[in-house]
DNA sequence: GTAGGGTTAG
């Protein structure tokens, strides 16, 4: 008969389903099964080289089962993501009086309760871990319990249990800060991780500094991302892939991505993580073809690409206007993921919606099982960027027919659909709807209320939702300036502004800037306009085109032309400048009836668009203005001979039935 | 016998 120690070591080197069966024969025949230490030996043995449910079997015939033996059915469990089977298993432990939860259950228990999200189970079990002695200082039930309370989202309760905590370990002060990451509370990560290392005086290990990572990529923050790095290499953690991912994504992701595409290519190794990372990060930051052209080298280097790298790719299609590889990626998604995918069938909405395909797009709608509020909001807003706004406004109906409930970025949508419309009516109804939810304490919420007045035509319930925002951000400003500058009223949006400024708390960003120098120019605020522009350096924010377009306008209003063309000659760019700056100059040519500066400006327009009839009829104007006729014949001849036509300007108005 | 980490849809 084998030794006991020479039987533990045989189990724990069983490799495949046959050395575990003559195990399992051995046992029998030696009756050594009674031996709690050979019998969660062979359980692992059984789910690790046979299947878990063989080991179930065997664990259903054994007649006393002690805890270990269960934990490590358990395990098998939540090792292989079956989190319902693991709980239905700890609810029979416990409910079947067998065993009691221990520091070994209870972690794995908590496991599952995170990943289903079962906020209430998990809090129950908490509560039996305070009734109960023996688990202070238990620091696989503490970061259990963080992790649990963390993933379902109460973070309030996972920090409690953080600093009723004598002594956290690094895994615990980790769970901390990955927990605030996954909540999108990254400076909340980072100042748990200061006072990790500086006043706890602990030591990082890779897992920490993977979230840290994350935290950084959320913030963009690439000083503290290039320290981490640094540091990372110098504790030569940089073979951990997890980590090296987490730092290509920092780098693409805070407007280094060739940073990042260098980290992609000399990376020691990359997995299908790596390659989804750098896909996704090239299709969100302007480089779709890049992003494809990736997608396709990693599936011809036999990469198999998962739910995340084909939504990467979808949005690189959605992006760049590739309608056929985007069809080609459906292909692939309906023969791998047969459809069934929420997540992917929204990336495909989103795509035949961008690339004018919304009859494509509602086919993929329609064919979800379980529709939820971001595949309904995907539909809706694509119909309403294919100006089919109206379908929009059904679409909403039928989401809240069928029970779901919107979130605030249904509501942005629908109030987005309605400004398109200029439906005063739906505006009121949609209005009590968000005083009643509570939605309008989202200041993004607010702010498209606010443009939806606006565009509307009631600039008076604008100013009073703006008002009543408690929560004024950078956005509720902007919508309230662009709204006085859209009625003409650029004194209002002017002073708007300057009460912004005063506010420590807001920063004016790109937008504002833009609305209220539109604002000033329509009204003749020149001055005021000039000073806003200057204020811009301050703020540090470079003009773009759109910004200097206004000025010019600006200034060509003022009939200043010598100003107007010194700003667009002092612009230093390395990519030619927008048609909407010459187009300004242009405009204010034909108000000032400037041949020279109006040719000029031509020029330069009709060099980057030759079919474009507006600025043909201008000039034209310009030399009608100067008796030049023939020259504005040839100028009319040429719009006739390409068949060119102006866009006629389209209102709409609301009719009331 | 145990724990924590990287990419994704509106």
């Amino acid at each position: 008969m084998l030794r006991k120690e020479v039987l533990i070591r045989l189990i724990q080197c069983c490799e495949n389903a046959k050395s575990v069966s003559q195990l399992h024969a051995h046992l029998l025949k030696s009756s050594l099964l009674h031996d709690d230490r050979y019998v969660a030996r062979l359980c692992r043995g059984y789910g690790e080289c046979v299947s878990l449910d063989d080991a179930r079997k065997l664990f259903d015939e054994i007649p006393d089962r002690n805890a270990r033996l269960w934990n490590t059915l358990l395990k098998g469990y939540c090792y292989e993501n079956r989190h319902e089977e693991a709980l239905r298993l700890f609810g029979q432990m416990v409910c079947g009086g067998e065993e009691k939860p221990d520091g070994f259950t209870i972690p794995k228990a908590l496991k599952a309760c995170a990943e289903l999200r079962l906020w209430d189970y998990g809090r129950m079990i908490h509560g039996f871990v305070r009734r109960n002695e023996g688990f202070e200082g238990n620091q696989f039930v503490g970061s259990g319990l963080v992790e649990f309370y963390m993933k379902t989202g109460d973070s309030c309760s996972a920090r409690n249990v953080f600093r009723d905590f004598h002594d956290p370990d690094v895994v615990m002060w980790t769970c901390m800060i990955t927990g605030y990451v996954q909540n999108g509370r990254p400076d909340e990560a980072l100042g748990i991780f200061a006072e990790m290392i500086s006043v706890q005086g602990l030591v990082p290990d890779r897992a920490t500094f993977v979230s840290v990572a994350s935290a950084c990529s959320q913030l963009f923050d690439l000083k503290l991302g290039r320290s981490v790095h640094g540091y990372a290499v110098r504790k030569g953690y940089d073979n951990s892939l997890s980590l090296m991912n987490s730092l290509l994504n920092l780098y693409a992701k805070a407007g280094f991505l060739r940073n990042g595409l260098n980290l992609f290519r000399t990376m020691p190794a990359r997995d299908v993580i790596s390659w989804s990372s750098i896909i996704a990060c090239c299709a969100q930051y302007g480089h779709p073809d890049e992003a494809l052209s990736l997608y396709n080298e990693m599936v011809q280097r036999g990469f198999d690409p998962n739910v995340v790298t084909v939504i990467s790719a979808l949005q690189a299609c959605a992006a760049g206007g590739y309608l056929e590889q985007g069809k080609t990626i459906h292909e692939l998604v309906w023969r791998k993921f047969s459809d069934q995918n929420v997540s992917v069938s929204t990336a495909l909405i989103d795509m035949y919606m961008k690339n004018k395909s919304p009859k494509e797009a509602m086919d993929v709608f329609q064919r979800i099982p379980d529709k939820d509020v971001v595949a309904w909001v995907a539909l809706l807003t694509g119909f309403t960027d294919n100006k089919m706004a109206s379908e929009s406004l059904g679409i909403f109906c039928e989401m809240l027919a069928s029970g779901i409930q919107p979130d605030a970025v249904a509501m942005v949508k629908i109030l987005v659909a309605c400004s398109e419309l200029g439906v005063l009516k739906q505006a009121t109804c949609l209005h009590g709807f968000l005083i009643r939810s509570g939605f309008l304490s989202n200041p993004y919420v607010g702010a498209s209320l606010i443009e939806l007045y606006s565009k509307c035509g009631n600039l008076d319930f604008s100013s009073k939702v703006f008002h009543e925002v408690c929560k004024k951000d950078v956005v509720v400003w902007s919508s309230m300036i662009a709204g006085y500058g859209m009625h003409g009223l650029g004194r209002e949006a002017h002073d708007t502004f300057q009460q912004m400024i005063l506010d420590p708390s807001v920063k004016p960003n790109d937008v504002t800037f833009l609305s209220v120098l539109s604002a000033c120019s329509h009204s003749g605020l020149i001055d005021e306009g000039l000073k806003v522009f200057q204020l811009m350096h301050q703020y540090r924010l470079r003009p773009d085109s759109k910004h200097y377009a206004v000025v010019v306008d600006l200034l060509g209003r003022m009939g200043d032309l010598g100003r107007a063309l010194a700003v667009i000659q002092g612009i230093q760019t390395e990519t030619p400048l927008g048609s909407d700056v010459w187009a300004a100059l242009l405009g204010a040519s034909r108000v000032h009836d400037n041949i020279e500066v109006g040719e000029f400006a031509a020029e330069n327009l009709l060099h980057q668009n030759q079919d474009h009839a507006g600025y043909y009829i201008l000039l034209s104007n310009i030399y009608a203005a100067y008796g030049r006729w023939e020259d504005m014949a040839n100028l009319r001849s040429t719009i006739k001979l390409r068949k060119l036509n102006k866009m006629t300007g389209q209102s709409l108005v609301e009719v009331a039935r």
